[in-house]
DNA sequence: GATAGCTGTTGAATCGATTGACTTCGGGAG
DNA sequence: CTCCCGAAGTCAATCGATTCAACAGCTATC
């Protein structure tokens, strides 16, 4: 039976239970299903042989026959990032309270990357596929997929596309944080990070606009700063807004990693965050609390996020026929030090 | 061909692309797996139907036949912890590089959860599975999953345990940080966080008694608090430290999340990290740069502790009869504010 | 005594790909 | 002309669990 490194053990099937408990292959695995045609005392025979044999179910060979896997996929760009390693946690958590297994790729937001993934994903047979989908998907590919299995996608902003979706509130997230800063007398406010592809930002960046707009403040395009979600995206775009002849008195930021970086590079040039600039962010990852002077963000609920797409999932197998669903997330502006003091704007 | 949401389209089997390229199921598995023996034009044949058909291999079946299924097991406490995150994501993009799937479980370093987890595991029949494991985890049941696949240890006190494993050098960061609170003046240091039942702890504290010997300071058992990993935990400890008579002047921490919890207890008793009270923390987690002051730390690598797992596994798998191999990953001190300032210890 | 109905069990086909043994065909050697 | 050989394919068994249809045995009913 045991044996050394490198050897596996010879497997024990269902066979062997079968004939250990002395009943048919189709007993054993009707006994293991809990099948209430076998009888109580039958089912019992065959758990003390499974006990006994040291049995392991193979998912596999049951896969082929029923056709569920009871695996989900979970596409994301990147585990290190400490909101998709929030979400990818609660979505575990969730799978796995309900038995299923959960299959890890990422992207890195490379659609070659991307389309391999998927690739592995549907080999694997998943019952389902959670994607927040890389820059540039086009409906008609994740269409395709759709095809194979149920998909929930991690952003709301594909309307033309049946699937369910759950996502951040990023019109309200975005409408409150900045009229934060305009209750605190900015008017020259910065809308820095993200890329023009990324589809919450376009949402995010017209929020910011109509705020503005209802507020009677003009919209100023130099005050959009692209840049990547890094902490160094946000130094280099604070760089430049301060260089500009009537620079902002606010930014509020693509995600608190931009923030961050604003930052610091306020500090470079002899400002602090929350006395001589306001900064806001996006996300409330943990760090936003413990950085100095703390940051004043949008909370995001990553973890909250990844439990719903899990349930959301859980629920569509159930019941594939359900109208769809896309769930937005609350989301809420908590406070901190970064906006803390009433600045009046230079202009 | 294409069809609503809900219902998977018919699928395509191998069965289908073979009579499309007019040649045996056989031929046309052969020709996917680049056997020589198939000629090619017609290989060409079938992977021009393959294309046409929109097939999908099925692993599962694949797998079921040759006992592989190109996927690897990761088993960890908490993929919210960014140490986690990072190490998780250097082994999927390791594994990913490899083609094998990465499926991802967590414990909450509870025994009955790891138990259940581990049981998905091999119902899945994984070819391998890396393993952080749960606090009180025996070698025996290490042993017994041993049996079912190859096992990598991401923690190298099992030496009983004839298992591959991967780890940091404690000893040698430890004795790094307490040499360097010495050579601050320190005499009095205290060792906060961890649970005794932890491996990692254990050679942690020993290194640190080790080290004060070695520098003929005596150690005093009062200094050394255990407690959650959490900051919580370091704040609480912090707090008992400071009541004693003789209080310590300085802090080597199990994990730069007690560390964090530290420094703000010393801020709530009015003390300032790295000019009243020096701190080092353990595992160069992101925020170690970004609080303030930043906080002196034992570098630990995370990713490149998962990107060296899943080499060993993959190395594992290709040759099993190879002999074991443990790595120990170098660690380096990171020297920042919180140990800023050379303080005398009161004494 | 025949029939129906019920309970508990089993035989055998099935899911989709792999693979060792075998066939077929067309030279080339003897 | 026969035999052997290699190249290119094909046959059919196989992996391990599921499930439908069939069946044995038993009681209840007319």
């Amino acid at each position: 039976m045991t044996n050394s490194r490198g050897q596996r053990r010879q497997k024990v099937t269902l066979q062997h239970v079968a004939d250990a408990a002395r009943v048919s292959k189709a007993t054993a695995s009707l006994a293991l299903n809990n099948n209430p045609r076998i009888s109580e005392p039958t089912r019992q025979r065959v758990l003390e042989a499974v006990e006994a044999l040291g049995y392991v179910y193979n998912r596999h060979a049951a896969s082929l026959r029923t056709q569920r896997s009871y695996t989900i996929g979970l596409i994301i760009k990147d585990v290190s990032n400490p909101f998709n390693a929030e979400l990818t946690s609660g979505a575990e958590s969730q799978l796995a309270d309900h038995d299923y297994g959960l299959v890890l790729a990422t992207t890195d937001d490379d659609l070659g990357k991307q389309s391999r993934m998927m690739q592995t994903m549907l080999e694997r047979d998943v019952d389902g596929l959670i994607l927040s989908p890389a820059a540039h998907t086009t409906i008609e590919s994740m269409q395709r997929w759709m095809q194979f299995c149920p998909l929930v996608l991690l952003i709301p902003y594909y309307p033309e596309l049946a699937a369910d979706c759950v996502g951040m509130d990023d019109e309200q997230g975005t409408r409150r944080a900045v009229e934060h800063l305009i209750q605190q007398g900015h008017r020259r406010i910065a809308f820095v990070g993200g890329f023009a592809a990324q589809a919450t930002r376009q949402k995010r960046l017209e929020s910011y606009r109509d705020t503005l707009q209802w507020h009677h403040i003009d919209y100023d395009p130099a005050l959009c700063i692209a840049s990547p979600v890094t902490r160094r995206g946000g130094y280099d775009a604070i760089h430049q807004l301060l260089s500009m002849p009537t620079p902002p008195s606010a930014a509020y930021c693509y995600s608190d990693v931009n923030a961050f970086g604003v930052m610091l590079g306020l500090r470079a040039s002899g400002l602090e965050a929350g006395k001589d600039f306001a900064v806001i962010g996006f996300d409330d990852v943990p760090e936003a609390s413990l950085w100095h002077p703390s940051l004043t963000t949008v909370s995001a609920d990553p973890r909250g996020l990844g439990e719903k797409a899990a349930q959301l999932m859980l629920r569509r197998i159930a019941e594939p026929d359900l109208p769809l669903k896309r769930i937005i997330m609350p989301s809420q502006l908590i406070e901190r030090d970064s906006t803390a003091t009433v600045v009046k704007a230079p202009r």
